[in-house]
DNA sequence: TACTAGTCGTCAT
DNA sequence: CGACTAGTA
């Protein structure tokens, strides 16, 4: 998906260069888009299981092509996957499955590739590669989008590089599309040029450019369809793009699209539906503005301060369920090994196995590191590489168990429940799974647990879409 | 005219 | 993921 057909949109604003206009400067690079293209060199393999890693030649090739420009990468792996995310991710993840049975079945070529999925023990081995060829890179805590459009915004990198339209959405200020690996030229997007953009016709598609540029441009991607929430049947870019022309709001603009809407379907006079009907307007601008929040304040890692921040400054306070669909955050020791040194697997927040084994007889930790960062963080703490605490909870797959004596307590995991109870991890380090137990604390454990800014628990993640699709096309 | 659903290519020999 | 296209309202 991303956002369809947006690219081809504002191509007129786009323009042709080559990669050496960048030379002497650091690009973030969309890693998990090159391996995915490196892993067609060995899809057979992949799908069947048999060990390779020439999923590694594509973009350890790019790398040296870059370089060969004087352009410095800086890799960008994804992170765990956001909550809003699920829908698109469940559709994605159910066509490959279904591509891996056909392939085992018919042993096509197609069927494998299509079968291509980027694990995070691929991120791994491309990870250890980087280090020993003092390449830099960071691991995003969600999504590599934010993170690549964050390192832009402050000036640690000149422009991204991807395939995906969402940069643009994000507004990503530079962003390099078709980066051709045999010539070095592609296709450039500065974001403040789409001021220029104009249809087939020749007329400019974002007049008043400034109140485009401030949100409506995100709104138009929004409300087009995006990776975390689906549009409005019969609603694509051209669509939204003129109701927001007209109507200068998201708000006025879905109102105007469910009129539309609902006269398509000639049940504008059914007055039993009315009050139902602008329930759903209501529900489905809600759903809107949380795309909105996460456009402009998803979790990133900023390198500079070590610590994950939204990508840009909250205005106001959010609540905390509203706070953890941006990405919730975690405990600074694991936030600095996932991002920064990437040895944590983003799921699970577990070591990689094989960084565990070298931990295990203690090797020096110092060249874990990318080198680009070395200026602004401090050393590698070893001890944090020990298995500690879960930093999130996340109720909806908290399996309530009973306590038992036996289980390890683990220090710290503490996440205010219920009125008397909290639940206490047992040493299980995954946002996603992990297991729980309701355990009464005393006052000192309570307090200890509430000064731990980092431990909270979040409401279930709405899946976005589904019921919303539903509603629209019981209509 | 615009949206949709489907197909194809991404690597690399 | 995007690009391209034939089919549809």
């Amino acid at each position: 998906m991303g956002i369809d057909g947006l690219l081809t949109f504002v191509r007129s604003a786009s323009s042709e260069v080559h990669i050496s206009k960048f030379a002497g400067q650091r690009v973030a690079i969309d890693a998990s888009s090159w391996l995915h293209r490196g892993a067609f060199s060995c899809a057979r393999e992949l799908a069947l299981g048999q060990e390779t890693d020439r999923y590694l030649r594509f973009p350890l090739r790019m790398i040296a092509m870059l370089r060969s420009h004087c352009v410095e990468p800086v890799l960008v792996f994804d992170g765990a996957k956001l909550p809003m995310k699920v829908r698109t991710d469940r559709l994605r993840s159910a066509a490959r499955s279904a591509a891996l049975q056909r392939a085992h079945r018919e042993q096509r070529d197609k069927d494998f590739t299509d079968s291509i999925t980027v694990t995070p023990a691929m991120a791994d081995r491309l990870l250890r590669k980087l280090r020993e060829s003092d390449t830099a890179f960071v691991v995003a805590p969600y999504e590599a989008d934010a993170q690549m459009v964050f390192l832009v915004e402050h000036g640690h990198c000149a422009a991204a590089i991807t395939e995906d339209s969402d940069l643009l959405a994000f507004r990503c200020p530079r962003t390099i599309y078709k980066l051709s690996p045999e010539t070095g030229y592609c296709r450039l997007h500065s974001f403040d040029d789409l001021c220029h953009a104009t249809d087939s016709s020749g007329s400019l598609l974002f007049d008043d450019w400034q109140s485009w540029k401030t949100g409506l441009f995100t709104d138009m991607c929004i409300l087009s369809g995006c990776d975390y929430l689906p549009s409005i049947p019969g609603v694509g870019l051209k669509t939204a793009h003129a109701a927001l022309s007209t109507h200068r709001s998201m708000q006025r603009a879905i109102s105007a699209l469910h009129d539309k809407f609902i006269w398509s379907k000639a049940q504008s006079a059914d007055p039993a539906g009315r009050a139902e009907l602008l329930q759903l307007t209501s529900e489905h601008l809600e759903l809107c503005t949380m795309c909105q929040q996460i456009f402009k304040y998803a979790t990133v890692w900023d390198p500079v301060s070590a610590a994950l921040v939204p990508l840009h400054q909250l205005g106001t306070s959010l609540d905390i369920r509203d706070r953890d669909r941006l990405g919730p955050l975690m405990a600074p020791s694991d936030a600095k090994l996932l991002c920064e040194d990437g040895v944590l697997d983003p799921t699970s927040l577990q070591l990689y196995p094989t960084v565990e084994q070298s931990t295990a007889s203690m090797p020096k930790r110092e060249d874990v590191r990318s080198r680009f960062f070395d200026a602004v963080c401090p050393r590698v703490n070893t001890a944090a590489c020990e298995p500690s605490s879960i930093s999130i909870v996340q109720q909806n797959v908290v399996r309530r168990e009973t306590a038992e004596s036996a289980l390890p307590l683990n220090e710290g995991a503490v996440a205010p429940c219920e009125t008397d109870t909290f639940l206490y991890s047992a040493g299980v380090r995954s946002p996603m799974h992990f297991k729980a137990f309701h355990v009464p604390l005393s006052d000192e454990a309570k307090t200890a647990a509430f000064e731990s800014a980092h431990l909270f628990a979040i409401d279930s993640p709405p899946c976005l879409g589904d019921a919303f699709l539903q509603r629209f096309r019981g209509i």
